[in-house]
DNA sequence: GCGGACGTCAAGGGAGGGTTAAGGCCCAGC
DNA sequence: GCTGGGCCTTAACCCTCCCTTGACGTCCGC
């Protein structure tokens, strides 16, 4: 499905999650060094980097940077440490996503197609538009029927969100991890909150919505009205 | 007069060219191996790198695009072997000049200065103007409604980004890459520092921005206010 | 009717931005 | 070599805004 570049320095693990990851139907290419990653970045030019943080010869923090800048490939963190402040760092840093050892082959098969969906979309950084509504994430203006519309980090974000899935319903799970994205993330309460405030800057209720639909059971919908 | 990265395995080589060039006014910072040359030039961010072909842990050529897209620096191939055709590919491949050993240090000093003023120059664009601002990068002029604004260095690469993404929310992230070029250094903080005295310099406050709006929990924004 | 899910409100605590001032570094001028 | 000024960074403070959380009401489905 992907070529995968996992860098691990312990040779058990290694072994292990190339196994597991080529029946999952990934190219796996693994190296044990920050040196040879970035020589194999180069070289194989891998859909997702699995990088492992602690490395014998660099520093996984330290490594990250110039992997990111030798080639443009998303970058999953593997890290034994569930240290959030870390992880804030890490992803604040340019991480795409992270785990926390021990993880499942499972979960971090999820992961890889999370982020290879993620990267795979539209992502043209142009506007998006449903409807009267106009979300542009580069300039973060909001547009409702022409008229200007100023929301929080928070409430951007979850619009965002979904307009980009826009038809479909996007569960409470899946909003918590993309828009919170913290290791132990928000409640459901938090969400509910934030649509609420949502609807209320739309100019629409709960009752009778016109972009926001929730979906009991489920999570949420945007849909185009028209 | 500039700050070189020597990137040299043999140790004699090494000492002997660092103490040459530090005594022709350059600083020098050298390393012996590909993996401290790409950490030293992050860390360092020098304006030339000397490199060594025949280096033990990864192939100069190899490490070239590496450290080619790690920092955007001149890069001067220093080799033994006097072999055209490898060295018009390493030309090709986007070194700026070489030198064949053995070579003096006063024609290492004369290449590093031609690099230095031949990428010195290249800065030919024209102004920047958003609304009433103009932004030269050449004459590092800068006019406000026709009059004379004196920025200091770090203001006007600030409000230089700034102006070339007018429009665009810039995050706190990108203007430490673009402005300080210190991977590592810098924080949120002194970015908003910078911010704070562009704008008593525009002659605008930050409840009442006229160009430069702040946006919260990402970054700063130029707008056109006309 | 009951439990659970959603909607809304309000309180509080915290994070982020604005601003000022102190301290360090570097360079120019003496 | 010394000194002064310009510039940058950092710390400290304040203030605003935002997020979270708990409470309570309501509605849905069983």
């Amino acid at each position: 499905m992907a070529v995968l570049l996992l860098v691990e320095d312990d040779a058990a693990i290694r072994s292990s999650l190339t196994r597991a990851m080529t029946e999952r139907g990934h190219v796996v290419h693994s190296v044990g060094s920050a040196l040879e990653a970035l020589r194999a970045a180069v070289d194989v030019g891998p859909d997702v980097v699995l990088l492992d943080l602690g490395l014998p010869d660099l520093d996984g923090a330290r490594i990250m940077p110039m992997l990111r800048a030798v080639v443009s490939v998303p970058i999953i963190i593997t890290t034994a440490r569930d240290d959030d402040d870390e992880i804030v760092a890490l992803l604040d840093a340019g991480a795409d996503d992270y785990v926390v050892k021990p993880f499942s082959a499972k979960q971090l098969d999820a992961r890889v197609r999370a982020v290879l969906r993620r990267i795979g979309e539209p992502e043209a950084d142009g506007p998006v538009v449903v409807g009267g509504l106009s979300i542009d994430p580069r300039t973060r203006e909001v547009q409702l029927d022409g008229q200007q519309v100023s929301l929080t980090p928070k409430e951007f974000a979850l619009l965002l969100l979904l307009a980009q899935r826009a038809g479909e319903v996007v569960s409470k799970r899946d909003i918590l991890a993309e828009v919170w994205r913290l290791p132990q993330g928000g409640s459901d309460k938090t969400v509910d909150v934030h649509v609420s405030w949502l609807r209320r800057k739309l100019g629409e209720s709960a009752d009778e919505p016109r972009y926001l639909h929730s979906v009991r059971g489920v999570g949420v919908r945007l849909v185009d009205p028209g």
